[in-house]
DNA sequence: TCTGGGGTCCTAGGACCC
DNA sequence: TCTGGGGTCCTAGGACCC
């Protein structure tokens, strides 16, 4: 059988572990730059809140409600996310990290109800955080059960372990609800009177995948119980990697964007050297704010192609910044900007090019380990390129953020006794 | 005034090969 | 009147996820 693991309202749910105060209070959490709600707790949801909305609509709503917002404080939810997934880790065979908050495990135990509410109560005292689990034969059953848990079961626990208890929630799941299934699939399968994810299992296999996709067929062969997607433990390296910000002022000038985007390029790079990767394909992208119709609109790529793969800092900014001078126009007023790297492959299996036209690589690799090796030590971004800039006019804006209870000394929880 | 940031997989069609 | 049959690789765009 497969468990699906998944924290309740994370990102609020780790605001309010430090601040048990707003227990049983209503919060949301808002994306960078203090945009729109990404998360909210129950009672948030329950007072009509919606996900998406951009916060500066609802600031009075929040007010009136007593509504605690939070800006995102990404270093403290992953910091949760490792300890909830390492209590995960020791309690199972195999598990594969979905994401920031959930996980599928393997579970092989006799009487999974027992082993499930362990499990939940052990993460909710080491860590705080309060999870669901559902447990299946298949992942998208899975997700299903995970589901009903979070709804409908005070114990945060459902198992769908027999065909009687599978059809009653395979009715009662509306096909929109399933796992893999977006509004384009929904509204199309509506169409045909396929309105709940038993309704999708009568249907025939071979017009699901005319009609839809092989994506589909899949996803109607696990509500069948026939295993498709495996639990997926290995940690494979990302085959594409996005450094972007939208900014927390509109920018003009060509340096606050040049260092804006060294930055990210920087970013992409750690993280490439993270995973042990490197890249041979670079994208540049800049846009102006769409939301703001009284300014002209651009939108520009460039993708530039490496003749070596690399991770270098040096050599990628360099890059980013030749690209960049190719699509700036300076009659624009910028709001986002972004990198990605791509076409990536494992550092010990580099291929060398006839033409490299770089000779000290090694030096440059060297380079960029120690300042990994600093940075890591000393704090982010200590050791720079001098085109990442000081002033970061660029930045985002956070006027909510909450301490990084777990990462940083200097702001660990005091407690007065 | 103010609207996020990251990913994956699949397919059709173009360009090419013999 | 008649114009083959078999492949591969790459990319953009669409669908989905958190």
């Amino acid at each position: 059988m497969i468990a699906l693991i998944d924290c309740n309202n994370f990102y609020a749910s780790c605001e309010r572990v430090f601040r048990p105060d707003l227990e049983k209070k209503p919060i949301v959490v808002l994306s960078n730059n203090d945009g729109c709600v990404i998360a909210r707790s129950n009672e948030a949801k329950k007072l009509g809140v919606k996900m998406g909305e951009p916060a500066f609509k609802k600031k009075d709503f929040f007010v009136k409600n007593n509504i605690h917002t939070f800006s995102t404080n990404f270093i403290l939810y992953g910091d949760m996310s490792k300890r909830v997934m390492s209590i995960l880790k020791q309690n199972s065979k195999e598990i594969d990290i979905y994401s920031i908050d959930e996980a599928f495990v393997d579970c092989y135990n006799e009487n999974l109800n027992k082993y499930a509410i362990h499990l939940r109560n052990k993460v909710k005292k080491w860590t705080g955080i309060p999870v669901s689990i559902g447990i299946a034969k298949t992942k998208v059953l899975a997700k299903i059960a995970n589901h009903i848990a979070k709804k409908h079961r005070k114990s945060g626990v459902f198992i769908l372990d027999n065909q009687e208890i599978i059809k009653k929630a395979l009715k009662f799941t509306p096909i929109e609800d399933v796992w893999g299934i977006g509004y384009r699939y929904a509204q199309i399968l509506k169409e045909y009177g396929v309105n709940t994810a038993y309704d999708l299992t009568c249907i025939e296999e071979s017009w699901i995948k005319n009609k839809l996709s092989i994506v589909v067929l899949r996803i109607t062969q696990e509500l069948k119980g026939i295993n498709c997607f495996q639990i997926d433990s290995k940690n494979i390296a990302k085959k594409k990697i996005c450094t972007s910000r939208s900014f927390g002022q509109p920018i003009k000038d060509y340096n606050t964007l040049k260092e804006a985007v060294s930055t990210f390029a920087v970013r992409c790079c750690e993280k490439l050297r993270k995973q042990k990767t490197c890249a041979s394909e670079i994208k540049i992208f800049i846009y102006t704010n769409p939301f703001n119709p009284r300014h002209k609109q651009y939108y520009a790529t460039k993708n530039i192609k490496l003749d070596r793969a690399t991770n270098d800092n040096q050599i990628i900014v360099k890059e980013v910044i030749k690209g960049l001078k190719m699509i700036y126009k300076k009659e624009y007023i910028y709001k986002k900007a972004g990198v990605i790297v791509s076409k990536i492959i494992k550092e010990d299996q580099l291929q060398l090019s006839l033409f490299d036209q770089i000779t000290n690589r090694e030096k440059y690799s060297k380079i960029s380990k120690i300042i990994d090796q600093l940075n890591n030590s000393m704090g982010k971004d200590k050791l720079r390129i001098a085109t990442q800039g000081f002033d970061r006019n660029w930045r985002m804006k956070q006027e909510q953020l909450s301490p990084c209870y777990t990462t940083r000394i200097e702001e660990i929880l005091t407690v007065k006794v």
